[in-house]
DNA sequence: GCCGTTTTCGGCCCGACTGTTTTCAGTCG
């Protein structure tokens, strides 16, 4: 089988750092795959080119013996070394190390003490009461690892940020209302904005725990509560969703909270620099590596790297993507802001499938602070969106700018398109009907499973075409349920490159797309990028910030995002692209 | 297995909680 993705290499080694775990392997061999499998999740561009290029060992965490496998893998389709692990350990055993309270040392007792190689296998022991016989495990442990399973049967993978984000914030402003509570945070990688997330970490500040502890427990939309101790609980709620919520002093917030905003590999990275010094960071205190006194308390996150000798990085980078030596170098980016932003360029009305008329749009965009927005519904061969015809697209423009006159000099409307690029290629608008709109938006929504080869010469026509100012959504990914199409990403930037072409970060929770590791290769390319919401509502144009912080864990900086121009500015852009 | 402004060898994080245990191992984050 040729043709193996970042994807399925990733997967291999994550597989093989399990395998290794349950072997019992060093844990810091074991850490290396994971790693490696990180580095290969992230990457914005193809393995295969990378090993053309002879720079797979220049990947961080890829040292020469996984750089040695990846190129197995990647000439020959096959991992040897993989066969033969997979012969020693069964790789029906990573299954049942994914049941929550089972970890790599159950696992392979399970397995040579009770034979047990698949996950209903060792269901039916739970309900059967053969573990209780084993040493160290009782009538309780067996009745946690059948809880265990079912959760991981109900359990959808990590949520949308979109959905978990608000679920977050609900619980921590409950949490706060108690009297007991001081202040407090999301942790985690909400707070770092990943896509989606796979549970929530919340922090209280309070000297009185219990109280907080009991009412978290105690919510109503608790399905199980996984621990309930005197400064840390853990539930799961009824969406299958895992909260931990954490009381602490107000003297170690800072320490607690940077731990407990990770990434796990960040601060992997802060503990080193604090080695060096001579001290141990957890989080709780720095203390003394010798002596384990501890002698720095950090009531903030500031003074956590002030004490590391950095300046305050904020969490969107924290994935040990370079964040630590650009801090280190005094070359943090100057990072977009919400604030920055002044027109959404992306939305529909119900001229396609939107819910809101232009005016009502308008109206809603111009309350929320933004100086102008561009009407982009969809184009005529999207019949399932109600699609514009040429001639409801004219009509749509005279309303556009009557729409644009009433709304007065502060605020303009202008009128684009979101148009298809159709599944052999062509463009669902000619020429001449483009050249009479203010911007033009090309996305591609029909055929997304098309060969790599095919569906990338779709999307390089539509940036070569002179009216095409953006790719919408470039990768055509949902979260969490669609995959992205199998783009050449180096063939479209260098494309978008030669012509000038904005690549979209779409805002939408479910898309972000691009994510944050291909809106930071675009923007090392000198492509401009474009933040917005595709809004087809008005709470829709409430997504910006998602889009925002995308791109702040993209390194992106405000210059390089077309929406922080002024309408002037942006109005000058469009006309330069017109010739 | 990776990594290097103290090291090419020897580090690589550790505290809370649970269940089982009479002092601790396993798991998790």
């Amino acid at each position: 089988m040729a043709g193996l993705t970042n994807r399925d290499i990733a997967e291999i080694f994550e597989n093989i750092a399990d395998l290794l775990e349950i072997k019992g392997e060093s844990v810091f061999r074991v850490l290396a795959y994971r790693e490696g499998a990180q580095t290969i999740r992230d990457l914005p561009r193809d393995l295969s080119a990378i090993h053309a290029e002879g720079k797979l060992t220049e990947l961080p965490n890829i040292g020469d013996t996984l750089a040695d496998k990846i190129e197995e893998m990647l000439t020959t389709g096959e991992l040897q070394f993989y066969k033969r692990i997979t012969a020693e350990i069964p790789l029906s055993l990573v299954e049942i190390l994914h049941v929550n309270g089972v970890g790599p040392k159950k696992v392979k007792r399970f397995w040579q003490e009770l034979g047990i190689l698949t996950l209903p296998e060792l269901e039916s022991a739970a309900r059967e009461g053969k573990l209780r016989g084993m040493s160290g495990m009782g009538a309780k442990s067996e009745q946690k690892i059948l809880e265990g399973i079912e959760a991981l049967k109900r359990r959808t993978n990590r949520l949308s940020i979109g959905i978990v984000l608000p679920i977050a914030q609900s619980i921590l402003n409950d949490l706060l209302k108690l009297p007991q509570a001081q202040y407090g945070d999301i942790a985690g990688s909400l707070r770092r904005y990943k896509s989606t997330i796979g549970d929530v970490d919340i922090l209280i500040v309070s000297d009185d725990a219990a109280p907080i502890m009991d009412a978290f427990v105690n919510r109503p939309d608790v399905a199980r509560i996984l621990g309930h101790g005197p400064t840390k609980s853990s539930v799961e709620l009824l969406q299958g969703l895992q909260v931990d919520v954490r009381v602490l002093p107000a003297a170690r917030y800072g320490t607690a909270l940077s731990y407990f905003t990770g990434s796990k590999d960040h601060n992997v990275r802060l503990r080193e620099i604090a080695l060096k010094q001579g001290l141990s960071l957890n989080e709780t205190a720095f203390s003394n590596a010798e002596t384990s006194e501890e002698v720095v308390l950090c009531a903030t996150e500031e003074e956590v790297y002030k004490t590391l000798g950095l300046p305050y990085i904020p969490p969107e980078l924290r994935e040990d993507r370079g964040e630590i030596e650009a801090a280190q170098a005094g070359d943090l980016p100057h990072l977009i802001e919400l604030a920055d932003i002044r027109g959404d360029l992306h939305m529909h009305t119900t001229w396609s499938d939107g819910h809101l008329s232009i005016r009502e749009m308008a109206e809603a965009a111009r309350q929320r602070g933004l100086s102008h927005i561009v009407i982009t519904d969809h184009s005529r061969s999207l019949g399932i969106a109600n699609g514009l015809s040429i001639e409801r697209l004219m009509e749509q423009q005279k309303v556009i700018r009557e729409v644009d006159a009433e709304m007065g000099p502060d605020f303009t409307v202008l009128h684009g398109t979101e148009m298809e690029i159709k599944s052999d290629g062509t463009l669902d608008y000619p020429d001449e009907v483009l050249a009479q709109l203010d911007l033009v938006i090309a996305s591609l929504h029909t055929s997304l499973r098309q060969s790599r080869e095919e569906i990338t010469q779709r999307l390089v026509n539509a940036i070569r075409n002179p009216h095409v100012d953006i790719i919408g959504h470039p990768r055509g990914q949902l979260i969490p349920e669609r995959e992205p199409a199998d783009l050449d990403m180096d063939t479209i930037f260098a494309a978008a490159k030669e012509h000038g072409t904005v690549m979209e970060i779409n805002a939408n929770p479910r898309r972000l797309d691009l994510d944050d590791s291909h809106a930071r290769r675009a923007q090392e390319l000198g492509i401009k990028l474009a933040i917005n919401t595709d809004a087809h509502s008005a709470g829709e144009l409430d997504l910006t910030h998602y889009g925002v912080a995308t791109a702040r864990r993209g390194w992106i900086q405000p210059e390089n995002v077309i929406n922080t121009w002024t309408t002037g500015q942006l109005l000058d852009w469009l006309r330069s692209r017109g010739q």
